[in-house]
RNA sequence: GUGACUGUAGCUCAGUUGGUUAGAGCGCCAGGCUGUGGCCCUGGAGGUCGUGGGUUCGACUCCCAUCAGUCACCCCA
């Protein structure tokens, strides 16, 4: 149970804690690393946006139908949470001008916060965090298979190995009526078969009765999207397949796989793990041509995918992986005298060391505590009547004395800092 | 939004058919070691028993509501 506080943290958000940011520290850091190898520039938008922006992305998903956060600011703005990034995304890269300067435009986000107003459960919150790209202006599935190869090969530097990226085409506007045509027909013909919200769904997105796991014997045996596209979409998803396997990504065809927004065009892909609980979707994404020009900018198609860093964070707890970025202390200054420790903690900062001491003016065996506990490399102890300290060296559990001018120095030879 | 299960110290959990001052382990603090940490020993701090009602002479224990967590559905990252 937590511990009594007047006003606890809202349902479904987490605070993360000093333990834990080093393992965000972690993969925000190879996300960096990654998108940069891979081209895209950092973006970062505001955390709300028009409603109507929000809005016009997705009517009829549910993400947007019933999960957003709206409301109306004090000067009757309607503006809400986002509940994902790319409409925020496109919106400033068209409002930026980084459309008109050239293409292709390739952006990232990091730690970007989402907000859906759900019923939590594990993996699942109603802030969460991603990772996500997004390509503007490439038509080609050269674009499709970038995406998916930072992801991928993202996932596999963090340390995630059982994840499988599932993909899939939905087609286009040519040739995506046939096809919720035809599974129109063939669900219809299977109503008696069919759970209730599955018949409710037929009329709206029969594209998602593939989803539904009530029954996965019917979709099974459904019509296959690939079987319906047309000729440029056959051709796009065929590339993209060879782009994949030539990239040496391991991939599988997944007829099911449709993702939850509506602006997806041909490509979907989506990674799944397997070790989050109710979840499987650890992040994924897709084409997206019609949605630049939908949000009123230029008729150029793009492509993009998010990852829940949550999720991955949980994924790869499952893996056995809890390790982060862990900077520990380099030395902490103990003594009698807490003016004289500040003083040298300090003086050894400013020396560009990680440095600190104990404010509590605790005993010495306190201190070493402390500092043990810390994970200090050494602890320089004051006191001595001259100008000398002692540096206790805490793993070898060894000591000598030092003058106190050359502290800063003996330290710095034997814990360099991080990259420096 | 629907259904099910759960809710006792910072953490993991005991708490006997409702009975008076609610316990343990770990963690934390102090001492044993007259400045020196991870082991051991001793002591200490810390709990409106999620919250609010109700039943009862009496509730951590029973009932209802509410909040929160977990799981499934829905949906998604």
């Amino acid at each position: 149970m937590a511990a009594a506080v007047m006003v606890g943290r809202p349902r479904g958000t987490e605070d993360v804690l000093p333990a834990q940011s080093g393992r965000w520290q972690r993969a925000e850091r190879i996300a960096r690393e990654f998108a940069g190898r891979w081209g895209f520039g950092e973006i970062r938008t505001p955390t709300f946006e028009h409603t109507e922006l929000i809005h016009r992305v997705g009517e009829s998903t549910d993400v947007v139908q019933k999960e957003t956060y709206d409301f109306a600011d004090r000067g009757g703005r309607q503006l809400s949470l986002r509940p994902e990034g790319t409409a925020a995304v496109v919106r400033a890269c068209l409002q930026g001008g980084l459309v008109a300067q050239g293409l292709p435009v390739k952006v990232y986000y990091l730690s970007m916060s989402a907000f859906r107003y759900e019923r939590p459960e594990a993996g699942r919150l109603r802030e969460h965090h991603q990772f996500g790209c997004e390509t503007l202006g490439a038509p080609g599935p050269a674009a499709d298979a970038e995406l998916v190869s930072l992801l991928g090969d993202y996932l596999a530097a963090v340390g995630i190995h059982a994840a499988v990226a599932h993909v899939n085409s939905i087609g286009c506007q040519e040739c995506r009526p046939r096809y919720r045509e035809a599974l129109r027909a063939y669900y219809g013909a299977h109503l008696a078969e069919l759970c209730a919200d599955c018949r409710r769904r037929l009329d709206q997105n029969p594209l998602r009765l593939l989803d539904c796991r009530v029954d996965r014997a019917l979709a099974l045996q459904a019509p296959r999207a690939v079987d319906f596209l047309c000729a440029d979409c056959a051709a796009h998803h065929a590339s993209l397949g060879r782009l994949l396997d030539a990239a040496g990504l391991a991939w599988e065809q997944d007829h099911l796989l449709v993702r939850g927004f509506d602006y997806y065009t041909r490509t979907v892909f989506e990674f799944v793990h397997g070790g989050l609980g109710a979840q499987s979707g650890l992040g994924g994404g897709g084409r997206y041509d019609r949605l630049v020009a939908e949000l009123g900018g230029p008729d150029i198609p793009a492509a993009g995918f998010g990852l829940g860093l949550e999720r991955l964070l949980l994924a790869l707890e499952k893996e056995g992986q809890t390790g982060g970025d862990a900077p520990a202390c380099s030395v902490l200054v103990a003594g009698d005298d807490v003016e004289q420790a500040f003083a040298m903690a300090t003086a050894l900062r400013r020396s560009g060391l990680q440095a600190d001491f104990d404010p509590l003016g605790r005993s010495l065996k306190a201190q070493l505590r402390h500092a043990s506990r810390l994970g200090a490399r050494f602890v320089a102890i004051l006191g001595a009547p001259d100008e000398a300290v002692v540096l206790r060296d805490m793993a070898l559990r060894q000591q000598r004395p030092v003058q106190r001018d050359g502290l800063a120095a003996a330290v710095a030879e034997a814990a360099p800092l991080d990259g420096a």
